[in-house]
RNA sequence: GCUGGCGUAGCUCAGUCCGGUAGAGCAGCUGAUUUGUAAUCAGCAGGUCACGGGUUCGAAUCCCUUCGCCAGCUCCA
């Protein structure tokens, strides 16, 4: 018998006699790893347990421990599942049931959608036939055997895979668990052994979704789950899914008065005072950020003609989320964008090298007619407005305002405690303009990020096609990732716009533009602060930053001079004037996250103090109203960090 | 936009399956209470049951339309 030469992950190696199993291998090592084995890594590739070693190989014995095992247990549960679907409803038909980064779905085909019960009689099944431990085995079918077999088992879906995916193969893998009559699936695999091994498992959701997320072809409907190596991780990710249901913006918008909806304006936010107060103070605080980076702030039109629109490109690609309007026989558009406005304005005038980059920033609002489907409290909204801004440089200055940008987005994501990364995306297949541009251009931004010193993750072939890009994502305190800072170089639209500037040289050239936003949309960057801070946030940001509580009516008139006077110090202040106990006042301010309550009563009237109590930290004592204000202001430029940057506030969990 | 679910007082929800005068808590208002660090007591008021149509002697409830909200519609066998 021919033998084969397993190299290990320690470096060692054996012989084994040829055909020997990945699980003999784990047997070979030792039969603590056997009972662990899930799945073994050859040369490279994923395979099960039961895959034949033929050839000499380097092979590694995938555990719990190994970073493969959570997939492999989530697209193994993905097939448990759709083994307790066809077992529960006769006659259903699969369609495809991958891993997911946060579970795993499986599509079916059924008669009628399903209901709550039936997720949890699904996840019952599912229960019972991994208790039964089955196993799940490999086997290679004849091609034309495999079609036959599902086209007679009423599973035409599974066939149309077979013929996309396997065409010029003679033999393609299915997976069954137990047997072909309990379950069998046309898949890649590899999975779990057997169905014992998946132990923390739970179904979630179930909507529908077209096969292949065609709209054209037919529903179907997407059964969700999610599955982890322990019942610790799956409780945390549960705990976490509530956690995220609490912090909900939708919720905490309207519980703590920011904004709200009305059917007639689907997709629009009304800002209530204290979401106005919230959505100025970000506003400004850009406006702080930008104005000594060398920007200018412009109003530009909110609605354009449509030979705008025309030129710019958005007429051809984007006018499905434009909202048009007519006037005197004209087609008029608001914009969805403020990038050809910006043009529009710099090329009203004539523009020297000298005064390059010129940096137009613009808030006004911008409107985009995102189909109804889409839309999502703050997140995804028909008008909103941006820290947008557009920097005109020449090809030279592109590495150095981009460093800038960097710089800007650190210290602005520093600000509100969130943390970062970034990507770069480079030339796609399909671009624009010269090879020897983009390069010149990619170089220049990747000498930009690796001067800012920051890590970040090279997305190749991701940019537009009218030029590379910077993505940056913050992550929440919660874990989710949000994108929300881009920096878009391009070299289109300047020649769309025929822009110029007249260089040393004294001839005319044409600058780059860079597109880019920060924060993003305001709106939605309320929401992810909204859910970052669970609503209470910092100081600096808070609607009302605090709230003048006092003991008894007598004391109103100095309770108003405390108000009065921390108005006068630009702070946000209120005044709870009702006939009511000072504790149903203090939880009142609580509820609504009020940083800082300050009781007034015979004792603060006479010394002309304040007590302190904190939202976070309860009953701070007395203070002078001047040492409040003091403080507070410090603490407001701070923006709660302490001077030596780090952050005060609590890691929310 | 498509598929499914949902829409009852400002908010959270009961009542809908099985048609028969619309309910609770919180919030609000009025009165009493004048209060010291997370809910004082009593009373009152508040609803074209999203909108429009249909079935019926009778519709919040059954059927259809429209609008809105929620979830999903990228992950590859």
């Amino acid at each position: 018998m021919s033998q084969v030469t397993v190299r290990l992950p320690d470096g060692s190696s054996r012989k084994l006699p040829a055909g020997t199993l990945v699980s003999d291998v784990a047997e070979e090592i030792s039969p603590r790893l056997a009972q662990a084995a899930l799945a073994g890594v050859v040369d490279g590739k994923l395979v099960d347990l039961s895959y034949p070693l033929e050839r000499d190989a380097s092979v590694r014995i995938v555990t719990d421990k190994s970073p493969e095992a959570l997939r492999l247990h989530r697209h193994s549960a993905a097939h448990l599942m759709a083994a307790a679907v066809t077992s529960l409803f006769p006659g259903t038909q699969c369609g495809i049931g991958p891993a997911t980064d946060e579970g795993f779905f499986y599509d079916f085909v059924v008669e009628r959608p399903f209901k709550p019960e039936d997720l949890e009689a699904i996840e019952q099944k599912m229960k019972e036939l991994a208790s039964q431990d089955l196993v799940y085995e490999r086997q290679m079918w004849p091609r034309d055997e495999a079609k036959a077999f599902f086209a007679e088992r009423g599973e035409p879906l599974k066939v149309q895979l077979i013929d996309e995916k396997t065409e010029g193969e003679t033999e393609v893998s299915c997976y069954t668990i137990k047997d072909k009559e309990t379950f069998i699936d046309f898949c890649v695999g590899p999975h779990v052994p057997t169905t014992g091994k998946l132990k923390a498992f739970k179904v979630l959701t179930a909507s529908s979704a077209y096969w292949k997320g065609d709209a054209r072809n037919q529903p179907m409907q997407r059964v969700y789950g999610t599955a982890f190596l322990s019942d610790k991780d799956l409780k945390a990710h549960l705990t976490q899914i509530e956690e995220a249901k609490k912090r909900d913006h939708r919720k905490l918008g309207r519980e703590l008065g920011l904004f709200t909806f009305h059917q007639w304006a689907p997709g629009a936010a009304f800002w209530m005072d204290k979401g106005t107060a919230l959505y100025n103070t970000l506003a400004n605080y850009m406006r702080e950020v930008l104005f000594p980076a060398g920007y200018v702030e412009v109003k530009t039109p909110l609605i354009y003609n449509k030979a705008l629109w025309e030129r710019s490109g958005h007429w051809s690609f984007y006018r499905p989320n434009m909202f048009l309007v007519e006037s005197e026989g004209e087609i008029m558009s608001l914009k969805p964008m403020n990038c050809p406005g910006h043009f529009l304005l710099y090329a009203s005038d004539v523009r020297s090298y000298r005064e390059l980059p010129i940096r137009f920033h613009e808030q006004t609002p911008l409107h985009r007619n995102e189909a109804s489907g889409v839309l999502s409290g703050l997140t995804r909204v028909r008008q909103f407005s941006q820290d947008d801004a557009h920097c005109f440089v020449t090809q030279d200055q592109i590495g150095e305002e981009v460093e800038r940008l960097i710089r800007l987005v650190q210290r602005v994501y520093g600000d509100f405690g969130l943390p970062y990364t970034a990507k770069l995306s480079t030339r796609p297949d399909e671009f624009l303009g010269e090879v020897a541009t983009w390069d010149h251009a990619e170089a220049q931004l990747k000498a930009a990020l690796d001067r800012s010193g920051m890590a970040y993750d090279l997305n190749e072939k991701d940019g537009a096609f009218y030029g590379p890009k910077i993505d940056f994502d913050v992550t929440d305190a919660i874990g989710r990732k949000w994108q929300c800072a881009t920096i878009q170089l391009d070299y289109m639209q300047p020649e769309n716009f025929d822009l110029k500037y007249i260089g040393a040289d004294n001839t005319e050239h044409r600058p780059v533009v860079i597109h880019r936003a920060i924060i993003g949309s305001f709106e939605r960057f309320i929401a992810i602060l909204i859910e970052h801070y669970a609503g209470a946030f910092p100081l600096w940001l808070a609607p009302v930053q605090a709230v003048v509580l006092p003991i008894a009516d007598r004391h109103l008139p100095y309770a108003g001079a405390v108000r009065d006077q921390l108005e006068g110090a630009g702070l946000r202040a209120d005044l709870d004037r009702r006939q009511e106990k000072i504790g149903y006042k203090i939880r009142e301010a609580q509820l609504h996250k009020v940083p800082f309550m300050l009781v007034v009563g015979d004792r603060e009237a006479e010394t002309r103090t304040v007590s302190v109590r904190e939202r976070s930290g309860g009953d701070k004592g007395a203070s002078s109203i001047d040492a409040f204000i003091a403080s507070a202001r410090d603490e407001i430029a701070r923006k709660g960090k302490r001077s030596d940057g780090a952050s005060e506030l609590p890691a929310a969990s």
